[in-house]
DNA sequence: AAATTATGTCAATATGGCTGACATAATTTA
DNA sequence: TAAATTATGTCAGCCATATTGACATAATTT
C-alpha cells in the first residue's frame, strides 16, 4: 500500500521531470535560431525583438521595452544594429512625434520568417506528438504565465 | 469559404502564439527562483547545477558538463561557488581517483527545495488547468526535445 | 512657461557564456 | 615500465546581454 512519502516522492520526481523538459525544451527550441543568428552577428536578443514587431508592426519602442521587460540601455544596441541593418525601420509617431514607430523591413520579414521556420517545424511536430491533447498543452503553457505578461499577451493586438 | 492564405494565416498565427507562450512562461517559470538566488549572489546557473546534482548525487564533473552543455571554463566558477559556500561536496570516485562525484550537502538539499517550491507550485497549478489532459501538456514537452537532450535525460538513473 | 514624457546616449558594472593554453594527477595502453 | 590518454582545474582574455545612474533633446501636456 502507497504510503504518502511514496506519493511526494512520485510527485517530486514529477516535477523533477517537468523542470528538466522545460530547461531541455527551451534550449532545443532556441537553438536552432541561434545557429541562423550568429552567422549574422546576431543574437536572441535580436530575435525577440524582430518576432515582437512582427507580431505588432508599429509598435513603439515603450511598447516593446514593456513586452522585452528589459531596460532601454539594454534594448538601444540591439535595435541599433538591426536599424542599421536595415531589418528594422522606425518611423516617427503619427500623433505623437516623439515616438518611434517600429516596422519591419522586407529584410527584416524575410528574417524572422527564416527564424520561425525550424520553431514551426519542432513545435508542429510536438502538437501533433500530443495528439489531440493539444489544446491541454497550450493551455498548460498559458497557465505557467503570470497575470502581467498574459496580460500583455492579449494586448498584442 | 476558407482559401489556403486563411489557414496559412491561422497557422502562423497559432504558432506564433505558442512561441510567444514558450517565452513569456519560461521566463515567469524562472523569476522565482532567480529572486532567491539573487539574495544568495547566485545566479540561474548556480541553480541549475543544484538541480541536476540533486537529481543524480554523485554524478561526476563530466556528467554534469555534458547535462549543462557548457565548457568547463564556465562551469569552473559557478562551481566553485557553490562548494565554497558549503552547498556542494565533492568526493573523489570510488573507482577512479581522478573524478570528483559531487553531492548536495544539506544546506544545498535546503536550497534547492526552497528554489523548486515556486516552480513546483506554478506547474502543479498549469496542471490542474490542463485538465485530465496533464499527460498531453507532458508529452507535447518531451517532442520539443532533441534526441540528444531525450537520451540524457533517460540516464538521469 | 513649466512640467512631464518618449526616446536616446554615455559610462560603469555584473553574469554567464566562449576559446586557447597549460598543469596535475590518475588511469590505460603499448 | 614508459608513454599516451583522461578527468579535472586554472589562467587569461573576449563577447553578449543584462543592469544602474546620469544626462540630453524634442515634443507634448499641464
Amino acid at each position: 500500500m502507497p504510503t504518502n512519502s511514496d506519493k511526494d516522492a512520485r510527485d517530486t520526481s514529477k516535477i523533477n521531470t517537468i523542470i528538466e523538459l522545460l530547461f531541455f525544451a527551451y534550449r532545443d527550441f532556441t537553438a536552432d535560431p541561434d545557429e541562423i543568428l550568429s552567422a549574422l552577428g546576431f543574437g536572441r536578443a535580436h530575435h525577440r525583438v524582430l518576432h515582437f514587431v512582427d507580431r505588432k508592426q508599429g509598435l513603439t519602442v515603450a511598447e516593446l521595452l514593456d513586452l522585452l521587460g528589459i531596460t532601454k540601455q539594454s534594448l538601444a544596441r540591439v535595435l541599433k544594429q538591426l536599424v542599421d541593418g536595415n531589418y528594422i525601420e522606425q518611423r516617427e509617431g503619427p500623433n505623437d512625434r516623439r515616438q518611434r514607430e517600429l516596422y519591419l523591413t522586407n529584410t527584416g520579414s524575410i528574417l524572422i520568417e527564416d527564424l520561425r521556420r525550424p520553431q514551426s517545424r519542432r513545435i508542429c511536430e510536438a502538437l501533433a506528438n500530443s495528439g489531440h491533447g493539444e489544446d491541454d498543452a497550450i493551455r498548460f503553457l498559458s497557465s505557467m504565465i503570470g497575470p502581467h505578461a498574459k496580460h500583455q499577451i492579449e494586448t498584442l493586438e
